[in-house]
DNA sequence: CGCCCTCAAGAAAGCGCTGTCAAACGCGGC
DNA sequence: GCCGCGTTTGACAGCGCTTTCTTGAGGGCG
């Protein structure tokens, strides 16, 4: 324990050369099964540890998977991030998290930082980084891309149909009577934000319902943006009987809004969020919104590069995404 | 873009030895203004990016810093770890996540992951490696622990007074009249819920108020165990007040039970959380709840580090714990 | 019985960088 | 013009590991 156990101090310890026992750690060639069985011993015996920084400058592979996500506690991309670190468990590979924070500055540096930190592969969970930059970076190294589509690199994308999420979300509303649907958009520089917007649109268009851009208000994704929407939209001289949030954070702050103004949900007004939060489940009354799969993304996103590190095409799949309908939406009321 | 850019390479083209290129980097010593201005140009203009790998090896620094933690998404660790990334940016060191997920033996073969990793100092978010082990390990590199206290390592422990917050929620709920108050414990292993548990009883002994251990259920610190708890506590044959649960997930657990069950908060039952998760304040009606502050913990907790890094004593101070008065806690009603 | 082939094991050359040591250089002073 | 001093610079030896190239010992076969 005191100065490090290297590899050396195993092999001389163990009367063998430094490359017998590397081949043992990595099985790249046969060894004998007494020297196997004495050097694996004495390796247990010393407490080695291989380290991991020469293995990788030798092997020209750092065991590294960069993952570039925006905010580091986001509840959303949280558990895409937990999906990739189980799909990654036990293959030797290991993420290595860094936050754009929505910069796309940031998000250029951050890059570069995993480059120079010669991770094997790049999983980006959307952001704003130029597809030209991922497509130079994809010419080096395996790379997968969530929640955006980059023009020559389809097949390692792992897009969601946000465009049919929200309009499943609002020909729901639809079919439960509603005629005044408000929506609380998103950022509206996210790609995901003007599609749910798209999906909102084309629903109401295909039930022949009127637009009403006063029914439309801006967010950023954040509770606070939802909060005050809706408080914008109670005080407007629109009248509506549901809303439909761009994700469920907003959601949550616009059944706040309601509630401070007296109306109830789903009673007086209908919510549908987006995104189905771990927390969705749990609000009151809990809240019908759009799953999207984050866990399982996560983890396919993970499976796809594991497949482009041994060569093979990623092949990730398009995931499913499903309108989960809980207690927030019902019929309107005739009245 | 090619085949990588060495140091070497820099060096030859710009017509110096690499240790020159090496000390224009790092700074080390003077290198004539022409020659630093000529390497620079050159530095850029092949895109240069130095390999951490080989960096590390040759320093027997690797400017990483392994952060332990429990659950990547988890809504309560994610703010520490953004805490602690923000407080790293721009020092150089950069922060390398790693789960356990509240299972001994997998943090601790995270902890030699990141030995093995030749990370220049261990930041250890809770969790139940052996105080011995800890105590191995901040031997060999600076090592400062969030949310437990380890003998010896005192002043490299950033603890919070669980006691004295769950004292301080079930005082207020007393000031307000509430003579019979449930508590919902969290997981009984964890020392943060055993202490809240004991702040709940001395809050109690203090006002002397009868302890009541059906009023007690245990839970697991998720929403699932506030939702069954409440409604055992609601079925149960003893009537109560205000509930007190050890976290906030579990009090939104408890917060749809009560609705469930047709009881209002905080006109029927007044409910405290911990925590204050990002989401206590627009839950309906907001939380009143104890809150940690736990980005700032994370922030601390990497200061520290750095102070250690640098040879300085960690310094660690105790971080302060307040309750936050919102809107689910009432005055009881008289009847 | 000798030859060639096979397979285990060692020697040694890097991987890309840092840091020490010594050489080279320029300058002022005598 | 030469010496000594303080700087700038280059050469080179690692850091701990992988990997190629060799060596050496058996083993099978004619």
């Amino acid at each position: 324990m005191e100065s490090t156990v290297t590899l050396d101090k195993v092999a001389r310890q163990a009367g063998v050369s430094s490359s017998t026992v590397s081949r043992i750690i990595n099985g790249t060639a046969r060894v004998s099964a007494v020297k196997r069985e004495n050097v694996l011993r004495i390796m247990s015996e010393l407490n080695y540890h291989p380290n991991v920084l020469a293995r990788g400058l030798a092997s020209g592979r750092s065991m590294g998977v960069g993952v570039l996500t925006q905010d580091i506690s986001s509840p959303f991309y949280g558990s895409t991030l937990r999906g990739i670190e189980s799909a990654l468990q036990g293959t030797g590979y290991h993420p290595i998290f860094i936050s754009g924070h929505w910069h796309v500055q940031e998000e250029l540096e951050a890059i570069d930082f995993l480059l120079s930190r010669r991770v094997d592969g790049v999983i980006v969970l959307g952001g704003g980084v130029p597809d030209m930059r991922l497509q130079d970076v994809a010419r080096r190294l395996p790379v997968v891309v969530l929640g955006r589509s980059v023009p020559g690199l389809e097949d390692q994308c792992l897009r969601l149909d946000n465009f049919a999420g929200a309009q499943q979300a609002t020909r729901h509303l639809i079919e439960l009577g509603h005629r005044n649907i408000a929506h609380i958009a998103g950022e509206a520089s996210h790609r995901d934000a003007q599609d749910r917007l798209e999906g909102y649109r084309a629903a109401l268009d295909a039930a022949k319902l009127h637009f009403d851009p006063d029914l439309v208000q801006p967010g950023d994704f954040h509770e606070a943006s939802g909060f005050l929407a809706t408080t914008r939209l109670i005080e407007g001289r629109t009248l509506f009987s549901a809303v439909f949030a761009a994700n469920d954070q907003m959601a949550y702050g616009a059944r706040l809004a309601l509630h401070r103004k007296g109306l109830r949900v789903p009673e007086d007004v209908s919510l549908v969020g987006f995104d189905d939060l771990p927390g969705s489940m749990y609000t009151t009354p809990p809240l019908t919104t759009v799953q999207q799969p984050v866990e399982d993304m996560g983890h396919a996103a993970a499976q796809g590069m594991l497949r482009l590190l041994r060569g093979e095409r990623a092949e990730v799949q398009p995931m499913n995404i499903r309108l989960v309908i809980r207690e927030s939406t019902v019929r309107r009321r005739s009245s």
